[in-house]
DNA sequence: GGGAACATGTAAGTCGTTACATGATTAG
DNA sequence: CTAATCATGTAACGACTTACATGTTCCC
């Protein structure tokens, strides 16, 4: 990676919110963009120091003592440098996951290790759904007369999405073992022929929800 | 991260597929659990060598000249420490979606740029989901006796399942984008109670989808 | 003979986590 | 008074990417 992202994830999180300290950004973002990115305090007090050294941001409080807390605020200067940070494409990178390896490898595993593995994934999606749910539920609240409210609804909706993609996904890997433990590799592509027929089914459906974003995009065009 | 998983992909490559060069466990991965994870020549070959060291693979062909192919196989040994390590949870890590932060902080952007970005995420998961899509017929052809079929076939499902999710997130936040230049805030509330209600369609139906894998469940008792 | 693909490897440098050190403030 | 939380910061280390250097093999 060329460039860190960091930098401008402290400058995006300054510009929406205002003045913060390092340890209020970290739970800034922990609480809004934390299922798709973190920071942790040994990245985000050096940055902030060069931010500022930079003159991108500067400190709001200008009477800090030495532990005490230092909040800094963007400067005109930061805020041109996230503009053009923000118009550049972002950069996309193949998301590791130690989860799907271990279960591409899970031939050298015992069974039930690879299930208790999927079943964990399984909580913790659901677990993820619901936190994405409550965070939408409070965007709606709070922040409704906020400029940045699509935005905002735009990601809570990602992690909604995702989260139950992934809880989707852990009920057919079950399945799957189930077939393999139950009848070996003639049950488990039946069963996949299952899953595949419950796709077109679903796919039939789901067609009829576009209806109303429809009605959306006319208005846009006139 | 206190212990690389890079080694034990490298160990799990030469289980699965038998003795591989560098240049080919590559291949190998790109071709298999690309969408879940990548290693680049910098970490393959430092860490060939590390793990030849330890015992963990040896030198298939003893023959190779100075810059000549050189398949490694698996050890005795490193068969242990791949199936230890296969034995433990994997490490959950937030995975860092910069597209997400990005959008996120569209106020910065224009709108037609944040647009475009989501554009081109739509894109992507479309051919993500084609390629997934492929992989599982290869699979299905190729290793329909191979005692990992269900493993494989659990992560082709998993970049089926998670290509469309981020495809029907695209035009959910396209939809999105939509009502907030269409009609603003009101008309982005509005949108999000829509989609709301569409999930709630969408659940109702695809409870029937199970019907299938309760029969697989049931021999599994029995 | 030349280009594409195959193939191995190193060096530099960044990125980022973790553990540690330190202290202030608040609530019970 | 003491534990939890708030709060700032550094140091060490490891992971990983990128760019570079080098050479082979195969096919046109």
């Amino acid at each position: 990676m060329r460039e860190s992202t960091t930098p401008y994830v402290l400058l995006g999180i300054l510009g929406l919110f205002g003045p913060k300290s390092g340890y209020e950004i970290r739970a800034v973002i922990d609480q809004s963009v934390g299922h798709f990115w973190s920071e942790s305090f040994g990245q985000i007090y050096p940055q902030l120091r060069r931010l500022a050294d930079k003159g991108l941001i500067r400190q709001a409080d200008e009477d800090a003592g030495p532990r005490e807390r230092r909040r800094f605020a963007i400067t005109e200067q930061g805020l041109e440098a996230l503009e053009g940070w923000s118009r550049q494409p972002p950069r996309r990178a193949i998301p590791r996951s130690e989860l799907a390896v271990k279960i591409f490898f899970g031939r050298f595993a015992e069974l039930p290790n690879v299930r208790f593995m999927i079943e964990s994934e399984l909580r913790s999606a659901k677990q993820a759904f619901e936190v994405a749910d409550a965070g939408e539920l409070l965007t709606l609240a709070e922040d409704a007369d906020d400029a940045s409210l699509a935005y905002f609804l735009i990601i809570t909706e990602l992690g909604r999405v995702l989260a139950d993609a992934r809880r989707r996904w852990t009920e057919r890997a079950l399945s799957l073992l189930d077939a393999a433990d139950a009848g070996g590799n003639r049950a488990v592509i039946e069963q996949i022929h299952d899953l595949r027929a419950a796709d077109a089914r679903s796919t039939r459906t789901s067609g009829r929800s576009s209806r109303k974003s429809r009605a959306k995009k006319k208005e846009t065009r006139t």
